[in-house]
DNA sequence: CGGTATCCTGCGTGATACTG
DNA sequence: CAGTATCACGCAGGATACCG
């Protein structure tokens, strides 16, 4: 293994933007994180609302991601105690500081995809 | 599988921005592309200055990353034909336009991490 | 110095079927 | 309605050795 150059301050800079990069992306990566996301920051969804604004998702992957989201605290899950069950997603305080996040993804993307 | 709402202008506009972010985040995606970029965005460097910043990373996945990075536009590859032989790697515009991109991942990161 | 060439492994994702 | 349970698999990523 490569010597690492553990005095050089300018790496440890780089850490840490490397450190900040890297934590946000594993929060919001996933193949469908983004989405999720970017639905709800429109308002709270019920699964059913979620699952059919994705067409493309499988429900195991829908329900995997929700659950992975609500552990790093950025959605809520609403269960109401009713007949038929009704379950719903928001997004917590934490989970909206991300709206900033995905609109410079997203707009990015925009200018430059069209290659 | 489900049936799509195709005639929903809201979806149309979703569309558009799980579009633009997937697209953002299949570009600075993959475990070495950010940190490679980041540093790039100091300046031009040389190959092995650019591996020594990284110490984790192997030759192959540093090479594998900059062929994709250079692939897709984000940096030029500059060799020069000298004894022993020097290449460099520096941001093109659209490269050095991720930069407001990149300083919003790492800026949410590094107020959300320690849980 | 700046890379390639092989081989290998795990994990993220998907298909499909079933359930409280 | 809102999920679980199984099975399967490709491919991003790593270890290691070698090259012009």
């Amino acid at each position: 293994m490569r010597k690492e150059n553990s005095t050089n301050t300018l790496n440890k800079q780089q850490m840490e933007k490397d450190c900040g990069m890297s934590y946000t992306l594993s929060t919001i990566g996933g193949r469908w994180k983004p989405a999720i996301l970017w639905r709800l920051t429109h308002g709270k969804m019920r699964y059913s609302a979620l699952r059919d604004s994705i067409p493309q998702v499988t429900e195991r992957m829908l329900v995997l991601q929700l659950r992975e989201l609500e552990k790093d605290g950025l959605i809520k899950r609403l269960v109401y105690a009713e007949v038929p069950p009704r379950v719903e997603y928001e997004l917590t305080e934490k989970g909206n500081s991300l709206k900033a996040v995905l609109n410079s993804l997203s707009d990015w993307g925009a200018k430059n995809r069209i290659s």
